[in-house]
RNA sequence: GCCCUUGUAGUUCAAUGGAUAGAACGAAGCUCUUCUAAGGCUUUGAUGUAGGUUCGAUUCCUACCAAGGGCACCA
């Protein structure tokens, strides 16, 4: 329908002899201001000296005297020029009858078709516990994942790990001081804790003990050189049962990674780059080996490559792990990875050296960036009283969602899957529904909120729709397109934009417009369900609230999935 | 000091250069009692400051103020 109206005016455009590039067609705010609209009398009455509103009314003259379709049944002008299109009943009956023949295809798209897409995202370190920062990767890398595969594109999930390092060695050396933390009769989930406590016994001794920080120094360097045994042993179990207990929670949070690449390995592939390309982008500079970006962009910064002690840094590592992105995944379009904002300027300076490597690739790594998480009212603690880790926040939702859930008629082993699923929900929605890039103040209290702004809202409209459907089913009122209302629903005026809000989410790398967008949808369905009775044997519309309720019930689905959130029939 | 990100109702967030700046929570009031009252309907209230560009600026530009991050051997 858009790039009807966009020809449409295109047209009458032409006929006028009027000459313009770029036409603007929006949704007006208020449904008063019609379905559609566009500005082109004003941004061109002053090139043409003319009266806007004059103008306007010229050009809808032209449009009326075009149009043949019965799709739109009024264009007018409105305030200071603009040229509003209202939409006919029929074509709302269409496009609801569309949504159905579409399912769960509602809102594909080929923007991105046949391109292959890699996303880098969490990206969590063996021997180290999983943070929310993870969680807030994750959510957003798994949703911009989702969309672009909805915009056809071949999307293949990267997960980067820092299997070696000194936070390794912290932990090792936490094993070490308490042995019965290497208890492995445990299951695996307690094990990856008690290497977790060992971490941060680690890091303490690290920060507080001078013999501790010594002994963690030496564990590092055996650990490069893999020259010890016991130490070796250690590291094999303490890195199988990290790596597993990660896996559980990407299950928990719908996650399927295809490449997982590890530092160390990046590491060797990263020095290669650098000592091919000495003198020409790299140079030496108090001992150790700099990249100094300034010279190619004054608003970039010399950083170190490799130390004077010889060490590959976490630079070199990642311009490794770029280069090796691109040969797992030939002909790769793009590259995508997602990481906090404090990550940016080293990214800026790491791609800037790539590029002057490789020029062909510089178009093609996107880097997208996300604040911090925080809690309201400052710092908070687990229910546990320990520090947040992503694991204790997932497993507070949880519990709270379960105690909310606890007194519905619902079998118990559902029960515990639909909080499972409702309490992932609250947390990536709290997540997702702002615009990526600024700081995220979490409000638990509210995220695992039925209603308002959150995730389970969402979900819970999505059950509320389904439930109503399936009372059609049982009445045997199948939906129909036949008889309809002449009043056209709120909720109709929103279902058929869904597909242009899934491109827009998509060519912009931003899920939250697709979070908003259900939320106003959720809002418009509530409101028309509390309003009128969908189910009613007595009414002659009945068939097509039905067919409205499907729709939405499509398009909610579809959504929230596209934010990597899942979808129970019933809570 | 330089660079990046961000400043919008009491609070947490929206708004491809457009019309009366939109939600949610909170607060006040009303309401069906029918498909989950975890509902529906009202009311309340905001663009950090000062300039500039534009027919029109929350959006673009400049300066300032405030918050967060980064700036040589950590990741």
């Amino acid at each position: 329908m858009e790039s009807k109206i966009r020809n449409l005016i295109k047209d009458a455009l032409l006929n006028l002899k009027i000459e313009i590039n770029d036409i603007v067609l929006t949704h007006p705010e208020d449904f008063e201001n019609g379905d559609y609209s566009t500005n082109v009398a004003l941004a061109i009455a002053k090139n043409i000296s003319e009266n806007p509103k004059a103008l306007a009314e010229k050009i809808v003259r032209e449009i009326l005297r075009l149009n043949v379709a019965k799709n739109i049944h009024k264009v007018e002008v409105a305030g200071a020029g603009f040229i509003n299109f209202y939409l006919s009943r029929k074509f709302f009956t269409d496009s609801i009858e569309e949504i159905l023949n579409k399912g769960e295809n509602v809102g594909k798209n080929d923007t991105n078709k046949g391109e292959k897409i890699m996303v880098e995202y969490t990206d969590p370190n063996p021997f180290k516990p999983f943070h929310i920062g993870h969680l807030m990767t994750n959510a957003i890398g798994e949703s911009i994942a989702r969309i672009l595969e909805h915009s056809g594109a071949d999307v293949s999930r990267a997960n980067y790990q820092g299997d070696i390092g000194l936070h390794v060695a912290k932990a090792i050396y936490g094993l070490l001081q308490d042995e019965s933390l290497q208890n492995k009769m445990l299951s695996n989930n307690l094990q990856a804790m008690n290497i977790g406590k060992a971490y941060s016994n680690g890091a303490e001794a690290y920060e507080t003990n001078e013999n501790g920080k010594k002994e963690i120094d030496e564990i590092n360097k055996k650990l490069y050189a893999r020259s010890d045994k016991k130490i070796n042993e250690i590291y094999h179990w303490g890195f199988d049962v990290t790596m597993d207990a990660f896996e559980d929670i990407y299950t928990m949070l719908g996650t399927k990674f295809k490449f997982y690449f590890l530092e160390s390995v990046m590491a060797d592939f990263g020095r290669e780059i650098v000592n091919k390309n000495m003198g020409k982008v790299f140079e030496e500079s108090d001992g150790a080996v700099v990249f100094k970006a300034e010279k190619h962009d004054p608003k970039l910064h010399t950083r170190v490559f490799i130390t004077s002690q010889g060490l590959p840094t976490y630079e070199t590592k990642e311009l490794g792990l770029t280069q090796e992105k691109f040969k797992t995944n030939p002909n790769m379009d793009l590259s995508i990875t997602v990481t906090a904002t404090e990550q940016m300027d080293y990214m800026r300076v790491v791609m800037k050296a790539l590029s002057l490597i490789h020029p062909e690739l510089e178009n093609r790594m996107k880097h997208i960036t996300h604040g911090m998480m925080r809690f309201v009212g400052g710092k908070m603690s687990s229910r546990k009283g320990n520090v947040v880790t992503g694991e204790s926040l997932l497993a507070d939702a949880r519990g709270a969602i379960m105690e909310k859930i606890k007194d519905r008629d619902i079998p118990l082993s559902e029960k515990e899957q639909i909080a499972t699923d409702v309490g992932v929900s609250a947390i990536k929605y709290s997540i997702l529904r702002q615009s990526i890039g600024a700081d995220i103040i979490y409000d638990f209290e509210k995220s695992i909120s039925f209603e308002g702004d959150s995730g389970p809202y969402l979900q819970y409209s999505f059950a509320r729709a389904n439930s109503i459907l399936e009372k059609a089913h049982a009445e045997n009122i199948l939906p129909d397109f036949e008889k309809t209302p002449e009043e056209v629903f709120e909720i109709e005026k929103l279902l058929y934009r869904f597909p242009e809000v899934v491109l827009r989410s998509a060519s912009l790398y931003e899920p939250h417009h697709i979070a908003s967008y259900l939320i106003e949808i959720a809002r418009s369905f509530n409101s028309f369900y509390g309003n009128t009775l969908v189910v009613n044997k007595d009414d002659e519309n009945s068939p097509y609230k039905v067919a409205l309720t499907y729709a939405f019930a499509f398009i909610m689905r579809t959504g929230i999935q596209l934010l990597g959130i899942k979808t129970p029939e019933k809570m």
